[in-house]
DNA sequence: GCGGTCTTGAGGTACGTGCCTCATGACTTA
DNA sequence: TAAGTCATGAGGCACGTACCTCAAGACCGC
């Protein structure tokens, strides 16, 4: 009945293994010492006896948390205020769970700098980075350098392959594009479509790009795309372009970056509010506002608790040396309209 | 600079409040034998010094893992089989937690079998019941008995209010209701709305009903509901049920319940697949499967593996004794189309 | 004052892992 | 062959909490 089978401990690895308790953990914490052949006999016996870690015992003899640092970039972008409050909420969670959570900022769009906070990390507090990536060597080299000392690195919204991060955690951004092309087709009467991405030259604006007229081409033959200009998820800039793209007749406005303030402001400005329907990207302040009064009809959302949540999963898993067991799971892409918008 | 300040432990507390590490002990634990005028001092003690028991020591100390039980209702509807699916996959994960998970069927809608299976746990081996209820006076009194032998009992998707459960995990199903209002309203050119439920006597189907027809009612006057039948998440019911609504014309349907494979094949032998938007719950073989054909438009889904993930820390912060701490974070009302569908 | 119960203290062992020291061989190199 | 390096074993302490035993004091009613 209750033949509960005991998990496996270090001691049955070193019975198994016909070794020494010392030799086991020399081979499990990587320290120096042991023979290529012991160490694949320890490695046989973990295998044989399903051996894992207790992370509990773990982290609590070394006596100090897991270290995991967030490297968010700084800036008026909404989304990314969102992912450091979301971090916040997490790090409330978990003190109770021996993880150690720091946010830095780090300037946005600047490669340098992002590539200097990433060195000057400190594996003795450090166990974890984890990054929003920008596409630059700088970044690719200095996430090299850090894995060397001993950090694991993963990346965070925007990945950066190539380069020795261990994980990426984000959304995928064509099935974002397509999903944003399912809906405004279905919402809007055929007609004209206006496009405004963030930047083009941003890996994941030209990922929805590709995903939304990839939809609108096969499947709503009758909607024709304006555009795509660029707001720079700035609140002038993308109201420039919103009222550039409404001198045509649209029936629908898909906006793939920021700037929300702008582009109700555009709506509003021509008296189109109500009358386009608009699909958005992040559940901010700005796009929850849109949605309540009618402006927005969909934010299509990534969901920052469940990123860091999932980066933290990744984090834990690595510190425990879980290299390459299952991958986390993907962020999924959430839709929110005005009547499911979370927490009230 | 590295001033961290190190977290308290039970020495500290016991210093603080000038006793014994044996009395805070007795606290911490709710053993007997301590004054209630103690018992305060150690309380505030804790307060003062912000003591939060360590998880991992904690669990480390009983020798014995976290206990689980989870009871789901057997059967055939694949909303559930889904949970129990979502569990299992948990479960896989948690084994390096120190939280072992057991999963029992009950007889669905056999409210004397599922008092009957709360009862017989015991509380030697498990510390949280996690229960999916149903609303019945012997289900309510069991919750009563087994809380009081210390075992923390969590309501999981359908509510028991009025019995010990200490919380609830799961969606607010007036916002679900209101969400298919909003979306059926936005797709569907005026016209009749075909509204089928599994039972109009299931409280969550209830409150579906009256948020959509709230939103249609106030925003989409030109739609009239027509119905709601009754499919008892059965296939064939189901089916007769759309044939039925579908003798009118109709430009939209939303189903509340289950039974999703009699839905599709009516809409196939009607001819109006594809050309009836359809709004569905829960993401199943069966509803994918309408969303790749085209045949579904959008799933409303409840997601259980965030409703396990939930209730798992719930019931970690129950046994630890966070009563009223911080609430669960509400479950999150999912939407998919085609093209955001998770995995793969 | 006696026997009883209740409250509290003191101290130990255990959980599984990390990390340390010291000892013991085996093998290498000059 | 002596000195040195390397691989391994043996053992112990620590982390923070749980749970146990034993003893001592306080207080009770009679």
């Amino acid at each position: 009945m209750d033949e509960v089978k005991r998990r496996a401990t270090v001691h049955d690895v070193a019975r198994e293994a016909g070794v020494s308790l010392a030799t086991v953990d020399r081979v499990l914490n990587g320290r120096p010492g042991v023979r290529t052949e012991t160490a694949d006999k320890v490695a046989e016996a973990i295998k044989a006896l399903d051996f894992r870690r207790d992370l509990s015992a773990s982290l609590l003899a070394r006596a100090r948390d897991l270290g995991v640092t967030f490297l968010i970039p700084d800036g008026r972008n909404e989304f990314m205020l969102g992912l450091v409050d979301a971090i916040a909420r997490r790090a409330r969670t978990t003190k109770g769970e021996r993880i150690s959570i720091t946010t830095k900022l780090v300037h946005a769009f600047d490669a340098t700098a992002l590539a200097s906070a990433l060195s000057s990390l400190d594996p003795k507090s450090c166990d974890c980075a984890v990054v929003v990536a920008t596409e630059d060597d700088k970044v690719r080299r200095a996430i090299d350098q850090i894995s060397r000392r001993g950090i694991a690195v993963v990346t965070l919204v925007s990945d950066l392959p190539g380069s020795a991060r261990r994980h990426f955690v984000g959304i995928d951004n064509v099935a974002a594009g397509r999903t944003a092309g399912s809906l405004i087709g279905r919402f809007c009467p055929a007609g004209g479509i206006g496009l405004i991405a963030g930047s083009l030259s941003l890996a994941d604006h030209h990922q929805r790009r590709e995903g939304f007229e990839a939809v609108l081409r096969a499947e709503f033959p009758g909607h024709e795309i304006v555009g795509p200009l660029e707001g720079f998820d700035d609140d002038l800039k993308t109201e420039a372009a919103a009222i550039e793209l409404l001198k045509q007749p649209l029936t629908g406005i898909y906006n793939m970056g920021g700037g929300y303030a702008g582009l109700l402001r555009a709506l509003e400005r021509t008296g189109k509010t109500g009358k386009v329907r608009v699909v958005a990207h992040e559940l901010t302040e700005a796009t929850r506002a849109g949605l309540a009064s009618g402006a927005i009809d969909v934010v299509i959302d990534q969901n920052p608790d469940g990123e860091i949540a999932a980066a933290l999963a990744v984090a834990r898993a690595l510190a425990l040396g879980q290299d390459a067991e299952r991958r986390p799971a993907p962020i999924e892409i959430g839709l929110y309209l005005r009547d499911n918008l979370p927490r009230g």
